[in-house]
DNA sequence: CAGCATCCAACCGGATACTG
DNA sequence: CAGTATCCGGTTGGATGCTG
């Protein structure tokens, strides 16, 4: 059984996903897009522990990298709001089960770490295998 | 609509799932990892872009977090092996649709950076092999 | 309202050299 | 083999002030 094909050093995709999706606020961003296009005081809300220059930052790589849309509303006041893209909304299951695995992981490690919890062995999310 | 819980500001589970998963290179060893207990150098060879300095770092973030088991054998030479706990497992999915999605966007940017797939839908998710 | 500008501290990640 | 030690640049993130 050592296909030693699994070994091979290639560049590994999940690399390539992590360099657009890396960091901490990007997936958060792209969850509270999913409920629909949304303006920049919303998400500063929806995230309160991000600061205003992060998210605008992270807004412009997000924008940068095709996954939203950033629209400027000329009046008076300042209005702009964010969209996710198709290929933004491409991540909606990854971000979902990303989410579900958040909760389930902080509920086993709140409770007691190492130990399984009575709660379905995984989160929303089917197992491999 | 305007009282939804859609815009609650708590705290999003994707964040607590990002504490532990942030960073460039924590899902990509979990991915290598997916495929059996590998050694330190095995891990090395597999993610031939990080460092030496970075892979130790990760790997013992990772155990800290309880997603991977460090194991000693005490023996010359040295010998490390990692494997991955029933709550690292619990990666699968999410991990190989991260990896096809990689693939995915990689292919769509490469070939016509801003435009739109006429695809309807997101990556062909593998679930599971 | 939705930002940009600036300063500054802390941490992340990489390169290199050395060790049990 | 599997690390540790040191140095160092870049990024993250916070605070504060200013602008169209």
């Amino acid at each position: 059984m050592r296909g030693d094909i699994e070994d091979t050093p290639e560049y590994c995709d999940v690399e390539a996903a992590m360099e657009v999706l890396g960091g901490r606020w990007k997936l958060a961003i792209l969850k509270k897009l999913l409920d629909g296009t949304k303006r920049f005081s919303e998400l500063k809300r929806a995230l309160p522990r991000i600061t205003q220059r992060m998210l605008t930052r992270q807004l412009r790589e997000l924008e940068a990298d095709g996954l939203v849309t950033r629209t400027v509303h000329r009046e008076v006041p300042p209005r702009v709001d964010y969209t996710l893209t198709e290929t933004g909304r491409s991540l909606d299951a990854i971000a979902n089960q990303l989410d579900a695995w958040g909760r389930w992981y902080r509920a086993t490690r709140g409770e007691q770490a190492g130990a399984e919890p009575a709660e379905p062995g995984s989160p929303q999310v089917e197992r491999s295998r």
